[in-house]
RNA sequence: GGGCGUGUGGUGGAAUGGUAGACACGGUAGACUCAAAAUCUACUCGGUGCAAGCCGGUGGAGGUUCAAAUCCUCUCACGCCUACCA
């Protein structure tokens, strides 16, 4: 009886093995070539899920691939470690969250190393490490330095109970997900990073990332949402209530201009707040506006007239009135607008609501100008302009152009161009967190902390009883002195935004345990990052930040280059069916079983009808979640390493199933078996290759090809399917062949390699049992092996059609000429019978594939 | 409202203009076994036929082509992202 295959062993082995002897390490090497691979690295929450299983187990097989193409490879990993979970936890269990953070770290080290990752473990770094941080405090006081970073008012959720800002995941239904209150909004200096600055070049820069997946590209643009147009100032009325003189207005339909029936400004404009003290009426409306904002998300359009009216530019002595609109921001633009109701469908539901006038002025090509009329729907479309005076009969190009110049060239107009994409803002009223170096000075002065003082480290002495941020109560830790006057000074209690620290993570992998932020050597060697792989969900801020972050710091000089991962993956979800009692309350896998005489789906307890939910993402409330150690210890790395490759193309969902697992297990022991009995078998074989050798020689050939090109390609689903059939064909042909000791050894030692990126450790097993010295992991990826094939003809299936239409396979000679195959084809019998004596118009032939006679 | 994506057997998915359903899961039958598990073998899109085969078939309707899951037009359904961005 033959051994069953050890995982637990075997696993364990070579993951001590590999750890040994350094396989992992990598330096500098001017003379090789590099290939910089990472993961997006994950938040120590305690245990590792499904997600970075599919996320890890994908890396890996693309680093130990690049390895064994003869590549220098740095993959490297790290730890998101700052982060509100851990002040949660500490609030709940008193531990403090340094405390907590460590231990969750070294826990899912653990789980990360039994999936026998090809991880450099030397350049692990952690986040909320003082020797991490303390780079990015002095960037910020780098960034303060160029203008990069500053301090504005800024509106932020607080919840009035907990005394704390909310982020906005945290404002549930209005309330504050923990105490239930109503959230308030609360204006608070808060410090920002000029991303603004950098809005053009994120935007052109993306065009370089030809190794990114279009739709990320697509989500960056949207974001970034650059839009051309003009600025038109409209000249206000004289009134008593106003200081200011015109009205600013951002538009990119300056084309509908004399279609223009009234502005609307914010509710947030200068000149409403100017008004409101004047006007009762205007200030109970903004207040009912900034009551209702939060709690009725609904869009319906409410406006007030101010009283104020504003000059057309065109129509002379002919006004419009302004109103105060809930659906101008004052973040966009410039925070008014006029209105066109017959060409834009918000302006025209306010038109409708509050009876004013809709003057058509673009009608569509297709309709004359009798016959166009706008009812609810406003006109956005293309065509020709009508009722605009010398605009009358342009298209809305041309009119845009005369537009902009007649009313720039009377300097009542700018061009301009505006960006969705705004500052980030980095401030976060939180403990933990990367304190910003910078002090409040008793005379009120703003002074950034002295590069040599750093890292300001966080307190440990901290009382998470009261409410709150900790920092902010900590005395002791307040009290300072200005860096240059030495005058008494209190420091800044807030912390950065935690996309801060992953904003540049990569940059410190290069050189992980550098004095100073990098070695220079180093990240001109590495950098930029080839392959980074992670969730979609991250396609805009994370990815964002990052490219910003290292333009920010090439113009700090640290660096030339500007963009920071040349190639992107984005990873699918794993997802797990779902249960739900009739009730609609979510049931555990565990707590069902499936009725085969009823088939249907019941509870263990009361026998109750139990409905199959959607498939959806693993998540804890809706009890669908698979928990990898337990797989791991019960299957083996390799099992699970394998199922996350099978199936499902990389970048969609895929299903977890209990029989998808069972399966792939099944396969490893299959190889396993299958490879103790050519090992044993080989002893006795004949020594040198005969004919009945090439068939699986050229089969290997084979799919060395087919699965190089499918890494190559990212389509590992496709490599799945390719070793299953080369693993079926090695067993058929063992078990019904008398094949040489010599090509089953050249067969075993490719096929070892070709398996080894996706399951590692049996793969370097199999190694050892044949004999072999080192690891797989140190061997070259197989190139085909040479065969003297010409005593055996490459045969290929022809699919014979008539018009278009298969009606038999024939199987000729690979390098067969058309002519050749037409004859051979011609005295087929069911050509014979289709084609019968009609008359061939054409013959089409595509070699290897098909050959079509068209009748 | 806007944008993007996806629709192929019982299921996950192959095929990106050239034999639709590779490969896997599940299922059915058989071998081995006292029995079960494991393993191995065969079959598994629908209709029809003893069979060779024939007919239909990639959400739906048209079109281009010798040939369409694939390209074009319209349409339906689902999913994701985003949202009063002037």
């Amino acid at each position: 009886m033959m051994e069953k295959y050890n995982h637990q062993k075997v696993e364990q082995h070579w993951q001590v093995e590999w750890e040994k002897r350094k396989v992992f390490s990598t330096d500098t090497d001017l003379k090789r070539n590099k290939y910089f691979i990472m993961e997006m690295f994950p938040y120590p929450s305690g245990r590792i899920h499904m997600g970075h299983v599919r996320n890890y187990a994908l890396g890996d097989l693309v680093a130990r691939y690049k390895k064994m193409m003869g590549l220098n490879v740095l993959h490297p990993m790290g730890w998101d470690a700052f982060g509100l979970p851990a002040e949660n936890a500490a609030r709940k269990e008193k531990s403090a969250p340094a405390k907590w953070t460590y231990s969750n770290i070294s826990v899912m080290r653990n789980q990360l190393k039994s999936m026998g990752l090809s991880i450099d473990w030397d350049r692990e770094i952690a986040t909320c490490h003082p020797e991490y941080y303390k780079h990015e405090q002095r960037f910020f006081i780098e960034l303060y330095k160029e203008g990069l970073a500053y301090k504005k008012e800024s509106m932020v959720n607080w919840d009035p109970i907990d005394q704390t800002v909310l982020a906005n995941e945290q404002v549930i239904d209005g309330k504050g997900w923990r105490s239930g209150a109503k959230v308030e909004q609360k204006n608070l200096s808060q410090w920002f990073l000029k991303t603004s600055a950098y809005s053009e070049e994120l935007l052109s820069d993306l065009e370089t990332l030809d190794k990114w997946p279009e739709k990320v590209k697509l989500m960056q643009t949207n974001w970034i949402g650059k839009s051309e147009g003009v600025e038109i100032y409209f000249k206000i009325k004289k009134s008593d209530m106003l200081s200011s003189e015109k009205i600013k207005v951002f538009t990119t339909r300056q084309d509908t201009i004399y279609g223009a029936t009234f502005c609307a400004i914010s509710c947030d404009h200068p000149i409403a707040k100017e008004i409101s003290k004047s006007s009762s009426r205007v200030k109970n409306f903004i207040e009912k506006i900034n009551k209702i904002k939060f709690t009725n998300d609904d869009e319906e359009k409410l406006g007030v007239d101010t009283g104020v009216e504003v000059f057309h530019p065109f129509k002379e002595n002919k006004t419009i009135p302004v109103f105060i609109a809930n659906f101008v921001l004052m973040e966009y633009g410039s925070g008014a607008i006029f209105g066109c109701p017959a060409h834009d469908q918000r302006d025209l539901d306010f038109a409708i609501k509050y009876k004013l006038d809709v003057i058509p002025v673009v009608r569509p090509n297709s309709l004359k100008e009798e016959e166009f009329k706008i009812k609810n729907e406003a006109y956005t479309e293309d065509g020709l302009l009508i009722n605009s005076d010398f605009l009358n009969g342009m298209t809305v190009v041309d009119a845009k152009k005369a537009v902009s110049e007649k009313l720039c060239g009377s300097g009542s107009a700018n061009l301009k161009i505006n960006y969705k994409l705004r500052d980030w803002g980095i401030s976060r009223q939180r403990y933990w967190g990367c304190p910003i170096p910078v002090v409040y000075r008793e005379d009120g002065e703003i002074v950034p902390e002295n590069i040599e003082n750093l890292p300001i480290i966080l307190p440990e002495n901290i009382d998470f009883t009261g409410k709150g941020n900790p920092l902010d109560k900590n005395e002791e830790w307040k009290k300072t002195k200005c860096p240059i006057t030495g005058m008494s000074a209190k420091r800044e209690t807030d912390t950065f935004d935690t996309f801060f620290e992953s904003s540049w993570y990569f940059l410190r992998y290069c050189s992980p345990r550098f004095k100073d932020p990098f070695d220079y050597d180093s990240i001109k060697y590495w950098m930029p990052v080839d392959q980074y792989i992670g969730g979609i969900e991250h396609a805009i801020l994370h990815l964002l930040y990052s490219r910003f972050f290292t333009k920010a710091l090439r113009d700090l000089k640290y660096f030339q280059f500007s963009e920071p991962f040349s190639g992107l993956f984005t990873q699918g979800m794993v997802t797990h069916q779902t249960y739900r009692s009739k009730e609609g309350v979510w049931l555990k896998p565990d707590d069902v079983y499936f009725d085969t005489a009823e088939k249907i789906y019941k509870k263990f307890d009361d026998r109750k009808d139990v409905e199959l939910g959607r498939v959806e993402k693993m998540s804890k409330s809706k009890f669908n979640v698979v928990d990898p150690d337990s797989i791991i210890k019960k299957y083996g790395a390799d099992t699970a390493r394998w199922y996350m490759m099978s199936d499902s193309p990389p970048d969609r969902d895929l299903e977890w199933t209990e029989s998808g697992i069972e399966g792939s297990f099944k396969f490893i022991n299959k190889i396993w078996r299958l490879v103790v009995d050519i090992n044993k078998g080989r002893k006795i074989a004949k020594k040198s290759r005969s004919n009945e050798d090439y068939h699986l020689l050229r089969s290997l050939n084979n799919y060395i090809e087919k699965i190089t090109n499918n890494i190559e390609g990212f389509h590992f689903n496709k490599v799945i399917a390719n070793i299953y059939e080369l693993t079926s064909i090695a067993q058929k042909e063992y078990e019904s062949k008398n094949l040489s000791e010599e090509s089953l050894s050249v067969f075993v030692n490719a096929y070892v390699k070709l398996i080894h990126p996706i399951i590692p450790h049996i793969s370097e097993e199999i190694w050892k049992l044949f004999g072999n010295k080192g690891m797989v992991i140190e061997q070259r990826w197989p190139e085909k092996i040479s065969l003297d094939s010409v005593n055996e003809k490459v045969l290929v299936k022809l699919a014979i059609q008539i018009n278009g239409k298969t009606r038999s396979v024939i199987e000729v000679d690979s390098n067969i000429s058309k002519e050749k195959a037409e004859n051979i084809a011609m005295k087929n019998s069911k050509v014979q019978k289709y084609a019968g004596s009609k008359k061939i118009k054409k013959v089409i032939y595509v070699p290897n594939k098909i050959l079509n006679f068209v009748l």
